[in-house]
RNA sequence: GCGGGUGUAGUUCAAUGGUAGAACGCCAGCUUCCCAAGCUGGACACGAGGGUUCGAUUCCCUUCACCCGCUCCA
């Protein structure tokens, strides 16, 4: 993973945040490569799922909304999880996950050491419950006050003398560590919706959250696109763009950020067509991964089992990848029922329901969502790109080379074009000739700095398929057949073939179609 | 949020309580140059703030970021 952070730096694909003020934890910037890999990906992705589908209309909705939308979908209540830590142990527990447990609490107001003369007057407890030995709590408490101690106390925890023992009877507290009794802290709102405020005065009125995700504004539009787009059921609603989420630990790279991109299908049908479709949708997005240059093999289908799954869902699958630092989760396909359609119609108090006309049947479509991260999967495409080989030169030396395998269709620039010399007017004229022939049809780039291997592994490094390079032969000097000829380098194989020049767009365009 | 580790050039790594070095990379120049060739020249760094000190990149504190483990991931 280290070398291929480097990579991206080095290359430009993926920088800090704000990186000259120290950064930001969790936010990343992409740089002329990045942005390009991306943009591919989210152009493939919309090009495979809406423009080559008559059942699939897109939407770009607004980051910002109503916030009775996030009261309706859930999303205000229950990203909001407050949290405990044991004190003892330091483990995190969500509070309204703590079993209510009854017990003698045994309360401490500190700890001293006789012979080192430290002391600590933090306030500690521990529950013991029923049939338990008063003693554990005492040795606990023990553990606890030699962890804020110094070297003398850590290392003889077990003569430190306890100050102000009390014991109280408690019944059903929910403020003890289930596992060993320890007292936990006040609970802490862990929310994970960015807040701002719209309008200038920062009032509860004004509050406004960056949305967790885009789903939403596809649900509440629904009936608007189904006017407007007077397509039947089964359809689907697609849309790309960009969701916040105020993770409490950002990690892995890109992979866990605060702001990341989303690429969400809502596809309505009726019910009995939803565990259907789920599974349809399964193997459309498998296809696309390996289309993407991700193969199957790689990609690991979890099937949620039932006890593990969003109480409205009837079956989700997450589709994960081998990164390097884990097996982790590109994309979920959830069959979510007609859960958010039914929450809209209840908050709103507008009816959102679908009209079939010819069963003259009124009802609320199910939803099966495939729901994919861009950034995740960009990352994915890095790291499957991701190679080393040991070259032998000509020589006989041995040399290491780092190559970005991207599919040709992914690859952020699909051409290098290099005259073989930069001094000779005749080769560079010829190359920026070709360049600004297919500039058009796809990113291509110049390069005539360096020697003519160096500008090979340079474009190496960023992925680049194809080089094409004009040498004396292009220009007529070695006779009139290989004239108007060039070499097509291929990035994979490192082979090369000599193209005419009036067959390189063709040649390029199907391989990256 | 807890615990541990790390912050020196684009990258990898040195050294030092008193002028911060290298390699590769990058830029310019020369070279009929097809797989990181060579020669010449050049630009670029002590994460930030505070303290101790005559003087701090070095010692101390705080903070920020990154990595690992835990936790979390409606």
């Amino acid at each position: 993973m280290e070398k291929i952070v480097s990579l991206c730096k080095r290359r430009g694909f993926i920088f800090q945040s704000s990186e000259i003020y120290g950064g930001l934890n969790g936010f990343w910037d992409y740089g002329p490569l990045g942005v390009e890999l991306k943009r591919n990906l989210k152009d493939f992705w919309w090009r495979r799922n809406v423009r080559e589908r008559d059942d699939m209309v897109g939407m770009d909705g607004s980051i910002i909304m109503n916030r009775a939308v996030w009261k309706a979908s859930g999303h205000e209540d229950t990203f909001s999880d407050p949290m405990v830590d044991c004190l003892l142990t330091k483990k995190r527990f969500r509070a309204d996950q703590i079993p209510p447990q009854s017990g003698h609490a045994y309360w401490f107001s500190g700890a001293c050491s006789g012979g080192t003369g430290w002391k600590s007057e933090k306030t500690f407890a521990v529950l013991v419950r029923k049939g338990e030995n008063p003693e554990r709590a005492r040795k606990l408490a023990r553990q606890f006050y030699a962890q804020g101690g110094i070297d003398a106390v850590i290392n003889q925890w077990e003569s430190l003398e306890l100050i102000g023992e009390r014991v109280e009877e408690v019944r059903d507290a929910t403020r003890f560590n289930p596992e060993n009794g320890s007292l936990l802290t006040e609970p802490r709102a862990f929310n994970l919706m960015l807040k701002s405020f719209a309008g200038p005065i920062e009032s509860d009125e004004n509050l406004v959250y960056l949305r967790p995700e885009t789903a939403q504004a596809m649900f509440v539009q629904f009936k608007n696109v189904l006017e407007t787009s007077r397509q039947k059921l089964p359809f689907g609603i697609a849309q790309i763009g960009k969701a916040f989420r105020n993770e409490i630990n950002p990690r892995n790279y890109t992979f866990r950020s605060r702001e990341f991109e989303q690429m969400e299908i809502e596809y309505f049908c009726r019910q009995e067509d939803g565990l259907r479709l789920t599974d349809y949708w399964l193997e459309e997005r498998l296809r696309f991964y390996e289309d993407i240059g991700i193969p199957r093999s790689k990609i690991h289908v979890h099937d949620i089992p039932d006890d593990e799954r969003a109480f409205y869902s009837k079956k989700t699958y997450d589709l994960e990848y081998e990164f390097p630092f884990g097996v982790s989760e590109l994309e979920g396909i959830a069959y979510r029922t007609d859960y958010d359609l039914s929450r809209h119609i209840e908050h709103s108090g507008k009816p959102l329901e679908y009209f079939d006309e010819e069963t003259k049947q009124k009802f609320v479509p199910h939803v099966v969502e495939p729901s994919a991260g861009v950034d995740r999967t960009t990352l994915a495409l890095l790291c499957e790109a991701f190679d080393e080989e040991n070259v032998v030169g000509e020589n006989g030396k041995s040399e290491s080379r780092t190559v970005l395998r991207f599919h040709p269709r992914m690859a952020p620039v699909k051409c290098g074009i290099f005259p073989l010399l930069k001094n000779k007017p005749e080769l560079v004229a010829k190359a920026r000739e070709i360049a600004s022939a297919l500039r058009p049809f796809m990113a291509v780039f110049y390069d005539e700095v360096g020697a003519i291997g160096r500008r090979y592994r340079r474009q190496d490094e960023a992925g680049t398929p194809y080089g094409i390079t004009v040498d004396f032969d292009t220009i007529g000097e070695n006779g009139p057949q290989k004239k108007d000829t060039v070499t097509l380098r291929d990035r994979d194989s490192m082979r090369q073939e000599r193209v005419a020049i009036a067959d390189l767009k063709g040649r390029l365009l199907e391989a990256i179609a």
